[in-house]
DNA sequence: TGAAATGTTGGGGCG
DNA sequence: ACGCCCCAACATTTC
């Protein structure tokens, strides 16, 4: 048998502590990195993609420091079921070595390949690498999943220990990567895909590390500053992290270490992505289903010309049309606007959160299923541990608290930028801004009666 | 990681 | 001085 590992990269775009890699260079095989942009992904995306632009950006800096160190990262477009075995006959190699992912089809798909390298006496081994605790690791005393998070944060707390925050050092065994020729690097044209401007991302291990020092600056003062989306409160690691491009034990033993307000504040962040992605991993039938069965069934009204208007950021309410512009234009969404945006599409205009789910899920650069879904389910008052059905956001409310003075809302509606503090939030007929689309009284007083169920 | 409705309290104007 | 009303301010309940 060959001598030769394949480290198949996805959500983990990066060359430093790093679980598969890890675990391939200290087997004793030659290892060589590959990547596949796998069509049965790129073929529902639109033809202009940051996440696309993001992720070959990403590969661009891995390869060249790869091939730095005389070694290659073997890029190949197609579906991966049928190519990582194919890759691994090409190479003439034993293994494979992945690290774990907990969406259905990605688990799906994993058994798959797992499956057919085995019918060929090869193998395939995952790695925990994107959490700091998977699957089942967190159980209440009844070994049964946390149905709540807050108990579910103190069992992590209380399990997170040395250990769980280690690095996998890469450094001493990069003399196990496999010296290969260089192989082309497709171009995005070539892989179906438009340029798109993603520098403001900061994308790769260097951009992901410069961002994270950028916040580990702020880090103190984030209790305080996350919920006003005109500051520079939040990390904008979530895109980072999305693809693996900054490490979360790094992050998590920082935070964890700082101990300050903002610091606590920020590892409850982290912790809230694992509940979401354990949670997922538990319950797959989340994906299309409710948590809450009661409201698996509820019928929403769905006016297909609400939607557009939410969808379009005109709806006449100027935080959330803001939010709304900010994602079509950037990609990025300030937490805080996640939760009035959702809340207003499903308790004011009265639409299936699945709808919103699925726009945020083609509009996020930083979408992952997991937290994107919990997210929605959160808001819809439909998930595990969300917000009461009747705890209401009113749109005006929020916007006079976390825009006081309209900065973010100038910034994306430039038409209501000569109103004053006092008007912006809930302004006059304009010419060039559409009247609110709703009444939010009278919508929540719809939407109680939609969810007394 | 709300907001609105409803209840309670207490100060001040006024007869 | 006293009772009454009004209503702001705060507290509690409800959705």
């Amino acid at each position: 048998m060959s001598n030769t590992a394949l480290v198949w990269l996805r959500r983990d775009l990066r060359l430093f502590d790093h679980a598969a890699l890890f675990h391939a260079l200290s087997s004793g095989a030659q290892v060589i990195c590959v990547f596949i942009f796998d069509k049965t992904i790129l073929d529902s995306l639109p033809k202009s993609d940051r996440r696309v632009a993001f992720i070959h950006a990403s590969l661009c800096q891995l390869k060249q420091e790869l091939n730095a160190l005389g070694s290659d990262l073997v890029v190949r477009h197609g579906s991966a079921r049928a190519l990582i075995p194919r890759l691994a006959d090409e190479f003439n190699a034993h293994a494979v070595y992945a690290n774990r992912d907990y969406e259905p089809d990605a688990i799906e798909r994993d058994e798959q390949i797992e499956d057919h390298l085995s019918a060929e006496g090869k193998s395939l081994h995952l790695f925990k690498d994107q959490v700091i605790f998977e699957r089942d690791e967190i159980l209440n005393l009844s070994g049964l999943m946390y149905q709540v998070f807050t108990p579910y944060k103190r069992a992590w707390l209380a399990k997170m220990n040395e250990q769980a925050l280690a690095s996998y050092q890469i450094r001493p065994h990069l003399q196990h990567l496999k010296r290969c020729p260089v192989s082309p690097m497709p171009t995005l044209a070539q892989l179906g895909f438009e340029a798109v401007g993603v520098e403001h991302l900061l994308p790769g291990m260097d951009g992901g590390e410069q961002l994270f020092n950028d916040f580990c600056n702020r880090i103190d003062g984030y209790h305080d500053a996350r919920d006003f989306p005109a500051q520079k409160g939040v990390s904008y690691l979530s895109v980072h992290l999305r693809f693996g491009t900054v490490s979360i034990r790094e992050l998590a033993r920082t935070a964890a270490q700082m101990g300050s307000q903002g610091a606590q504040t920020w590892l409850s962040e982290l912790i809230w992505r694992e509940f979401y992605q354990q949670l997922l991993w538990h319950r797959p039938e989340l994906v299309t289903h409710t948590f809450k069965t009661e409201y698996d069934t509820l019928v929403f009204p769905n006016n297909p010309d609400f939607f557009a208007a939410w969808c379009a950021g005109q709806t006449g309410f100027p935080l959330v049309d803001a939010a709304m512009r900010q994602l079509n234009q950037t990609g990025f969404m300030h937490n805080r606007l996640r939760m009035v945006a959702a809340s207003f599409l499903v308790k004011d205009l009265l639409i299936d959160w699945r709808w919103g789910e699925r726009y945020f899920a083609t509009h996020l650069n930083d979408f992952d299923l997991s937290a994107n879904n919990g997210g929605w389910q959160w808001a819809a008052s439909t998930g595990c541990d969300a917000q009461p059905y009747f705890r209401i956001f009113n749109p005006t409310t929020q916007s006079q608290r976390f825009d006081p003075h309209g900065q973010f809302i100038r910034r994306y509606c430039p038409e209501l930028a000569h109103l004053g503090d006092k008007s912006i939030h809930a302004p006059p007929p304009q010419d060039n801004y559409p009247a609110a689309i709703v009444d939010h009284a009278a919508q929540r007083v719809a939407a109680l009666a939609l969810f007394r169920v």
